[in-house]
DNA sequence: CAAATTGTAATGTCAACGGTTACATCTGTT
DNA sequence: AACAGATGTAACCGTTGACATTACAATTTG
């Protein structure tokens, strides 16, 4: 299975905002049409990322913020408030092996610090990446399609 | 979304073939009560795991082996034989941002390296890992309970 | 109060997972 | 040649998560 769309589209929202929150207000309509899905699929990110202290959104009167500086907030922290991963578990575990059968009894045993290997391996690249990082390099493409059209 | 449970399951499979093949054939009805699932999804598993070249299963008289040796096999040979990820991509972006916004524009170049990057870490620790590692702890963790069982 | 916006419930579609039954097909044995 | 034991698959089913969409209550500012 792939990680959710969720992931990506929530760091899309922290681009917008950092890009256009001076000149815009950011409501979950203006992030739809950027990110080209429903309105209420942004709200309902948004949720995630209010409740994961990520940002903070105004009712009523509308708009949202980022809670903290862009480079305090790691990929890891968004895969986190966004991704439902059960039981923070990246493998799904099957439910009961067999406790007659030797295997059955030790495969978990045998399995679980293998697995955890692989997960740390994941989440510790995802820590080392921030949303800065991801908004510079977006923001240098967009310098670069300026530069072109400059030219012409 | 976490990784099927069809990945333990092989890693289990390969386990009992290993600890059981010099004694026992091999059905899919064996390793269906070891694992405690289907004798279906055991099979079509073995379907799965055959076509990438890591066991053979032979028709009619039944039984199953493995194809390589253990340590020629890493978790990553097994999760690309079993779990089906789109485009081999572990992230999925959102379809289609609005090509008339900046970062909707360019999100996808901005991002690509960094999502690249943490699969990379993932897969690398994965191939850094071989079946005979877990089957040897599985061993390791069935003798101990031999020896438990003689002292008393 | 009115307008704009968020929060959320309710519904629907779709795909993947895993379970299960049924049966055609294959192969060694008798 | 028939049989017994397996595998390979098709055809279902139920459950879950993703994502889309409509509708509307609740909130806040002007």
């Amino acid at each position: 299975m792939q990680i959710s769309s969720r992931f990506t589209i929530a760091i899309h929202i922290f681009a917008c905002i950092d890009v256009f929150g001076k000149d815009y207000k950011i409501t979950s309509d203006f992030l739809a049409s950027s990110v080209n899905v429903n309105p209420v699929v942004i709200r309902r990110l948004l949720t995630q990322l209010k409740a994961a202290g990520l940002i903070t959104v105004a009712r009523g009167t509308g708009g949202t913020a980022i809670a903290k500086p862009l480079d305090e907030i790691t990929f890891y922290d968004v895969y986190l408030a966004v991704e439902c991963v059960e039981d923070n578990k990246l493998f799904h575990f099957h439910d009961n092996p067999s406790t007659s059968c030797p295997v059955g009894r030790n495969i978990h045993k045998g399995l679980d610090d293998k697995l955890e290997r692989v997960q740390a391996a994941m989440e510790r690249e995802m820590k080392s990446i921030t949303i800065k990082d991801a908004k510079d390099d977006i923001e240098k493409y967009i310098a670069m399609e300026n530069s072109v059209t400059d030219k012409q």
